[in-house]
DNA sequence: TGTACATCAGTGAACGCGCGTTCACTGATGTAC
DNA sequence: TGTACATCAGTGAACGCGCGTTCACTGATGTAC
């Protein structure tokens, strides 16, 4: 509360930044890093060109930080997730997976940015190694999880949990393209979602 | 032999329209559609941009058009693979489903491509729909070679055979793409398919 | 076969628009006395 | 508390480059006689 009064300048700098990197998520995935202008970003922002250079080097430097931010936030999101339903039910049932999978904003508009970033670690490999390390701790993540779930549950995997997480985290993947594609509703979307990532975690268990 | 001695008017431009689509596939997939310049696609194929306006109406229109080749000539390869997998052992193994899904042509740059294509679907709504035509197409013709091992071997699956294609192409494509962002060579990216599409098979088939 | 003409695929110069980027400036915020 | 100055985040005009697209032209190929 005191302080948003006064609005420091490093904050509202702060501020500023946060609004061009929101407005750039959204450009780039309706349109890609190629198609996405600068003016573009910075109207939705509502801020001018100069503050654009006045915060980042350049467009693509941009996209960088947007991409590991992005990918930052997924895995402060899974982890938050996965606390919060840990918490929620202290004997936790198969389906714990997939609701930690269902993280908040994993929708259209998300998946687009994902999609748009993933290719762009196809063609830059040095930003594909840091990608990489990203997607390797939401995976460890998982792992831990399927880990705890099954052995609380008592439940047998027919893979080692890194093979099952690696699975859960591209059909995610693959599920989340395929209902952008089609464009369902979030609502659609989610309960498909649910639909195929059940089935897959009873194929990875032992019957 | 006779026929290209003269190569006349007509088999001259299609030789002309075929090389602009390929130099057009391969720039798209290193650099996309946005950043991709008619330029260079046309240096690349050794001709001037006025060629490229004589054969296609813009960028974007090209771009769809390539887009419907490609996932033609990928639901013709799958076919065709499947066809000669078939009479090559005509007591066909599991593995024949992994042989037939190893399209030839499934590299880096593909793989690039495809997914050039796909985050495309996202944005267009019309390209999505007839896109997903021939993805359904693909998955189609898995089903049935599915549908027909399992039969020959009298081997049982856990799900529907439509789901298990789906799960397979997704997954399918899930391998490529990270094997296109690990930088992997060709025979490394071949084998970490084989392995890994090994593994979704024997989930899915019934001990 | 040879000649005159028609066709048209591909050339390359030109256009003008929009882009990424720069920079001199402004005015709100913070500081010193 | 009030005043004078410093700072610097964001403004907006300007630049020039490269792009997509157009079009008058060329010369190789095909046709008619």
């Amino acid at each position: 509360m005191n302080e948003s009064q006064k609005a420091p300048r490093g904050r509202s700098r702060e501020a500023t930044r946060a609004k061009l990197l929101d407005a750039a998520a959204e450009v780039f995935a309706e349109v890609g890093l190629g198609e996405a202008s600068v003016e573009r970003i910075c109207e939705r922002a509502g801020f001018t060109r100069g503050a654009f250079y006045s915060n980042f080097g350049s467009k693509d430097e941009m996209f960088l930080e947007l991409a590991t931010v992005v990918a930052r936030g997924r895995v402060a999101a899974v982890r938050a997730r996965i606390d919060e339903v840990s918490v929620e039910c202290d004997e936790p049932d198969v389906t714990v997976i997939i609701r930690a999978l269902d993280v908040v904003g994993d929708d259209r508009l998300t998946t687009m940015l994902m999609n748009e970033i993933n290719i762009h670690a196809m063609r830059d490999r040095e930003f594909a190694a840091a990608y990489r390390a990203q997607i390797d701790e939401v995976t460890a993540e998982i792992v831990q999880l399927i880990d705890e779930v099954t052995e609380n549950k008592c439940l047998r995997l027919r893979l080692p949990s890194a093979d099952a997480a690696r699975i859960i985290v591209g059909v995610w993947g693959d599920i989340s393209s395929r209902a952008a594609i089609a464009g369902l509703s979030p609502e659609a979307m989610a309960k498909q979602r649910t639909h195929e990532l059940g089935q897959i975690i009873d194929l990875l268990l032992e019957r």
